[in-house]
This record gives C-alpha cells, sequence and structure tokens, in this order.
DNA sequence: GAGCACTGC
C-alpha cells in the first residue's frame, strides 16, 4: 500500500487531543468535536481597561506578601485595614525594599502603548503570580450587572481559594445589592447531591455562578455557561522521587488548559473568557500543554507490569515512551518495588511481585490484602484497602464540619461496640472506614436501602462511595480467590453463596477479622516502612499501671511526630489529629503529601509488636536494651526478647515465602503453628514484656 | 488545623 500510513487512536473524551496532535505530526489526524460557539477572549489588561479599578502600591503590596497557599496567609492577603502589618510580617518591613518589590519585573511598557494610564498603572505594579481577589469580586459584580444573561463559572485552584471568594462575595454590599444571584460551589469533596445543584437552571432574571476547581475543566460540564473567569492556576500533585513523596503546587495552567477553560463558555451561546493574566503569559510564559502524567506520577505499579511482560531493562524500555520519565524517578520505583519485596536484588520478579501484578492496587496494599487472608482478617482488610485506593467513605460538609468529625470520631472510638471485640477506642482512621463500611452494610441487608440512606445521612457517610467499597471489595476477593488465597473451610456450593464471601465471619480467613491488633498488624505488614515515630521528648510515661496494654502514653501537649527523616504531622481530618494520649509512640500510614507542611492522611497507632514483627532490621543494643529497627525505631526491649523477635522473624519469612510461592496448596501443620503463634502474641502483648 | 482532577488490571 502508498501512502502515508493510516494511524487509529481511540481517544477518552478527556484526552487533550491537540496534544496527540503534536506527537503524530507525521500523519493526519482527523478529530471529531462537538457543536461550539464562538468564545471572545478578555485578558487581564482589557479587564482594567474596561471596568474601574485602580491597582494602587498599597494593594499591590498586598499581593506581592502573598505568594504562600496557607490559609491563614490568604485571610491576611485580602484582609484591607491590615496590609501594612502583613507586610512587616512577610519580611516588607523596609520601604525601599517595598518600593522595588512592587515593580512587575515582567512590565513591557511597549505592550502597552494603547491601553489608557490606568491599565499600565495596574500592569506595572500587578504580580499576576497571586490571585487578585479585590479585582475578582470587581469583575464578578460587573458582569452580573452588565453582562449578557447566562450563568457564569469561575475557575480557582483549590477548595480554600473557593470560600474565600464566596466568603467576600457574600459581604459584598454591591453583591447584595444584586440579590438576584445563584451562588454555588464546585468541588470534588462536595457531596454528589450538592454537586447536582450547579445543572439546575435559576429562575428568569437570575443568574447562576459557579466557583469550581477544575473538576468543571473535564469531568463536570455545566451546560448553560456563557462567561468563564479563570484565573490561570490550578493544583498539581507532583511526586519527587527524590524525597520520596508527593507534593500539590499551585502552578500556572497550561495553554491547552486555557483553552479547555474557555470551551466551557460556548455551548449554548457565544460566550465570554476572562483571563486573569495577560496575553503576554498565555503566549509566551505558559507551556503549551501541562507536564504528562508520567512525569508527575511514581513509576512503582508501571514499573511492575513492566516486570510482568518479562522485559529486563527496565530504563532502556522506559526511554522508548513519548514521555521518557527520569532515570531518577525509574530508580525510586525500583527501590520501592525491592523493598516490597516484588523483585529480588537481581531485579527478577518474585513469586509475591507475581501476585501483587494482579491487583489492581498500591503494591503496598496488595501486600496488605495477603498478609489479611493469610492472617484471618481479610473482610476488614479488603475494606481499608477499597478505601486507601478510592476514597474515604467519609463526608465533611462544610456547614457541618464539627458534627462530620464527631461522627467519624464515634467510628474510631468503636462507639457502637458491635465493630470490634476490643471496645477501646482505637486511635485509628483506617479502623474507623471499617466500623463505618461494617455498620452500612448491616443496614443495607437488615432494613434495605431507604434505611442506609437515613444512616449515612445522620452518620455523614457517602452512599456511593459505599457502594463503590462494597464492589472493590467484591472485586479484590475474587482476585484474591483465583489466586488460591482464599481457603473455605467447607466446600462453598454454589456461585452464588460467593457473593460477599469476604464478609462470612465463620470462615478461617475471618477468624480474626474483629480483632483490631491483629488487623492492625496486616497494615502494618503491607504498609511498612510508612511508619512513624513519636519525637523522643514527646513520649511521657503515662498513669496507668505499667506493662498493660491500656498504659498510654500521655504528653501535656501535642506530639510531635517523625518519620526518620523530618518532623511530619498528622493531617487535620484524622481522628489523631487532636489525641494528646496515644496508647503507642508509632503510627501507620498510607500517603504522606506535602502541602502546607508534610501530612499523613490516615493514620493508625500500632504496636512496638507489629513493627518487631513486620517492620525491617532488627539490631540489638545489649548493653542499654534498646533495640532498634531499620536504624531509627526504636524500643525498650529485654535483648532476649528481642533475640526472640528475630527468630519468629525468620519464621514467618519462611511461612509467608511458602504460602505465597504456592498459595493453592494447603500450610504445612508447621507453618499453621507459627501464624497461631504470631496471632496469639499480638493479642495478648502481655505474653513478652516489651 | 486542611482537602486539583481522573483512570485502570
Amino acid at each position: 500500500m502508498n501512502g502515508p500510513a493510516l494511524k487509529v487512536i481511540l481517544m477518552s473524551a478527556t484526552m487533550d487531543s491537540e496534544r496527540l496532535s503534536s506527537y503524530f505530526s507525521d500523519c493526519p489526524i482527523l478529530i471529531a468535536k462537538g457543536r461550539t460557539y464562538p468564545v471572545n477572549t478578555i485578558y487581564l489588561e482589557d479587564i482594567y481597561e474596561h471596568i474601574e479599578y485602580r491597582l494602587t502600591s498599597q494593594s499591590a503590596a498586598a499581593l506581592q506578601g502573598g505568594l504562600k497557599t496557607s490559609k491563614k496567609h490568604l485571610r491576611n492577603q485580602v484582609g484591607s485595614g491590615r496590609r501594612r502589618q502583613d507586610l512587616v510580617w512577610s519580611g516588607f518591613g523596609d520601604d525601599a525594599i517595598l518600593e522595588d518589590s512592587l515593580v512587575n519585573p515582567l512590565y513591557n511598557e511597549s505592550l502597552y502603548k494603547d491601553y489608557n494610564a490606568m491599565t499600565r498603572n495596574n500592569l506595572a505594579l500587578v504580580n499576576e503570580d497571586v490571585i487578585d481577589y479585590e479585582l475578582l469580586e470587581d469583575l464578578v459584580i460587573h458582569i452580573a450587572e452588565e453582562g449578557e444573561s447566562g450563568a457564569m463559572l469561575i475557575f480557582l485552584p483549590g477548595l480554600a481559594e473557593i470560600q474565600l471568594l464566596l466568603d467576600r462575595l457574600t459581604a459584598s454590599q454591591k453583591f447584595k445589592d444584586l440579590a438576584t444571584e445563584w451562588l454555588l460551589a464546585l468541588h470534588s469533596s462536595i457531596a454528589p447531591d450538592d454537586q447536582r445543584k450547579v445543572f439546575r437552571i435559576p429562575p428568569q432574571g437570575v443568574r447562576k455562578i459557579v466557583l469550581a476547581t477544575n473538576i468543571a475543566e473535564t469531568s463536570v460540564t455545566i451546560p448553560d455557561v456563557v462567561h468563564v473567569i479563570d484565573c490561570g492556576k490550578h493544583k498539581e500533585n507532583r511526586f519527587d522521587p527524590h524525597r520520596g513523596m508527593s507534593r500539590m503546587l499551585e502552578v500556572w495552567i497550561s495553554q491547552a488548559n486555557a483553552r479547555q477553560r474557555k470551551g466551557r463558555a460556548g455551548r449554548v451561546q457565544p460566550g465570554n473568557h476572562f483571563c486573569l493574566y495577560t496575553k503576554y503569559r498565555l503566549e509566551n510564559l505558559m507551556h503549551p500543554f501541562q507536564l504528562p502524567e508520567m512525569l508527575r506520577v511514581p513509576l512503582v505499579e508501571l514499573c511492575l507490569q513492566i516486570k510482568l511482560l518479562s522485559i529486563n531493562n527496565m530504563a532502556a524500555f522506559l526511554q522508548k515512551a513519548l514521555d521518557p520519565p527520569k532515570l531518577e524517578s525509574v530508580e525510586t520505583a525500583l527501590a520501592t518495588l525491592r523493598e516490597v519485596g516484588a523483585v529480588n536484588e537481581q531485579e527478577e520478579l518474585t513469586a509475591l511481585g507475581y501476585h501483587l501484578a494482579a491487583l489492581p492496587v498500591d503494591v503496598r496494599i496488595g501486600k496488605m490484602m495477603l498478609y489479611g487472608a493469610l492472617f484471618g482478617c481479610l473482610s476488614p482488610v479488603l475494606t481499608i484497602a477499597a478505601c486507601l485506593s478510592h476514597k474515604s467513605p467519609f463526608l465533611v460538609p462544610q456547614e457541618q464540619k464539627n458534627a462530620a468529625e464527631r461522627a467519624k470520631k464515634a467510628f474510631s472510638d468503636n462507639a457502637e461496640k458491635i465493630h470490634f471485640e476490643d471496645d477501646a477506642p482505637q486511635q485509628s482512621d483506617h479502623l474507623a472506614m471499617v466500623a463505618a463500611y461494617n455498620g452500612w452494610r448491616q443496614i443495607v441487608t437488615k432494613k434495605g436501602a431507604g434505611a442506609a440512606r437515613g444512616h449515612c445521612q445522620e452518620n455523614f457517610l457517602s452512599m456511593p462511595t459505599l457502594k463503590m467499597i462494597r464492589d472493590m471489595r467484591n472485586q479484590f476477593a475474587m482476585l484474591l480467590l483465583d489466586m488460591g488465597f482464599i481457603k473455605f473451610s467447607q466446600a462453598i456450593d454454589s456461585k452464588a453463596a460467593l457473593t460477599d464471601f469476604a464478609d462470612n465471619l465463620t470462615q478461617p480467613f475471618n477468624f480474626h477479622a474483629q480483632q483490631p491488633a491483629v488487623i492492625k498488624a496486616a497494615l502494618c505488614a503491607g504498609l511498612y516502612p510508612n511508619v512513624a515515630a513519636m519525637d523522643e521528648k514527646s513520649v511521657v510515661e503515662g498513669h496507668a499501671s505499667a506493662g498493660s496494654r491500656r498504659a498510654g502514653l500521655s504528653s501535656l501537649q501535642k506530639p510531635r511526630w517523625s518519620d526518620g527523616r523530618r518532623e511530619v504531622f498528622i493531617h487535620p481530618s484524622s481522628v489523631n489529629a487532636d489525641v494528646l494520649e496515644f496508647w503507642h509512640p508509632f503510627l501507620v500510614f498510607h500517603e504522606k503529601v506535602e502541602t502546607s507542611r508534610v501530612f499523613l492522611r490516615d493514620t493508625s497507632v500500632i504496636s512496638p509488636y507489629a513493627i518487631l514483627l513486620f517492620g525491617g532490621a532488627i539490631s540489638i543494643q545489649h548493653q542499654t536494651g534498646h533495640v532498634t529497627v531499620d536504624g531509627w525505631l526504636e524500643m525498650k526491649a529485654a535483648a532476649q526478647t528481642a533475640v526472640l523477635f528475630k527468630e519468629l522473624r525468620i519464621a514467618l519469612d519462611s511461612v509467608l515465602r511458602e504460602s505465597i510461592e504456592k498459595p493453592q496448596e494447603n500450610m504445612s501443620s508447621r507453618s499453621t503453628e507459627v501464624i497461631r503463634f504470631i496471632i496469639e502474641l499480638i493479642l495478648d502483648e502481655t505474653k513478652i514484656a516489651v
């Protein structure tokens, strides 16, 4: 056949067609697009030109100061009376420095010859890196008063910014005088029912104004939008392979994002796209496309899948990708696979790696599921796995924040005392998820969907998320069954009985499903080395009797935590955020994200036993009676106890190897004994004093 | 004292 090769590419609706075309410039690509109307673009300079707005050196200074995105900082930035003070606080105390910093280094007089003096003044002073809420407010009011009818859609980077503008508009007298507006927020953490409100059509004479994140860029389409206001920024999650964690950064959008946002205006009639950035920035400073995903995310799962294809030279293979990742990123991913035990020192896929590749989850979550099956706590571990890989079922409606937090805390405190045999507060976000899911599941089966919906309302749970969690649990359970990790005490006779079999508490894989200590041990075994330890100075021996599990560690102030390399913070949404007294000085977590600080999203307090059994290398300091795990996790233990744990670890490793290499076969009686002994140890820590 | 958004085996 002659002529250019024909390439057929199936595209999802959200794929960036223009970026794709740029990759395949050698052959024509036909792109089908929905019908749209022309959209008029109004840049920052045009906004300044057309609305009465003067950026004074005072207000510009406030914009200069607010480079950080913390909420406190956001609030300071927009407060009108305290700007001078804020400047001092920001380190701009000296007026001479202040004046210097007010000059926009990007300002190019020659570009704006045809604009009026005030516009030029504003452009010379403005710091585009900071969102100007005063301008935003004026612009919204301007459009509300004079713009043609139709909904307004405002793109902002995050929830804090949405709330800030919402508060500003509600407080604005001018805006109140209009009294004909619908103000709505759109964000992924808003309950689906509230999200749906953005689709309603307002009555004649009322204008709908939606404040949204980039959820409205592709995921949610509001048909009647006529005016788009684009602040030009969004948040991006970037994985830093060097530090081994993700960071949420507020960055400039790309030209492609800007095009997509603009397109949100012209779906029912010609529209307007108001940009809070200059034409110069769009054309010369913004990247044509967003940083490709392969360069932003951890490559662990991708590398595991590639290993499964028996491709040995990982780095060379990935260099063939459209956007080859950095070598460092590949190295980090391989190091994680080695750490988890999915590949050996020679980088060959192990039996464990082979099983993990078949599970559609993060490798550590996959490992946690295998441990859950082996240690008889499958049901709760599947729930935790589903929550961590999808999303938490807990809702936090802004208006009922405190009540929602109390509801979650009640699940963690095991308030109903029906989910776990241990009735103590569990200090665990993960066990709160389990309690919430189990409670919901019981109500669904006993009283039906209607009652369950009421239960969700009362307890601030998301019904769609719980349903998704249920489906994911079933999927995971079927995969584990196929692999041979799930064994029934008596054969299941029909396919129907397999539905929700993972919930069956009479089966061996669930013998310990109601014992928090066992579940937490499985968590630690899977998620390790994602653990944090209380700062030495924060550890104060508690009031209860020594040696007892209830001993507790009390601290008058909030304890400080470390991941071994830096100070880390329990995320404020965690049930452990305000706890002063912990059962043990150790936490296990799944995700560590840096925003304003390094936060641990979901945490569970775990005992030193879990770390001794499932953590890294144990080293014993015979003289001092201290044991160190992985060189930084320190605990007190008699030398002979530590030696016993070291031996137990060797026995456990061989049991795991046996069951992972031949999951279909029944475990040898010795292995069964080892597992039984370890579970006894986990359940009754007084057996060996640590 | 804080939460861009998707997807898939």
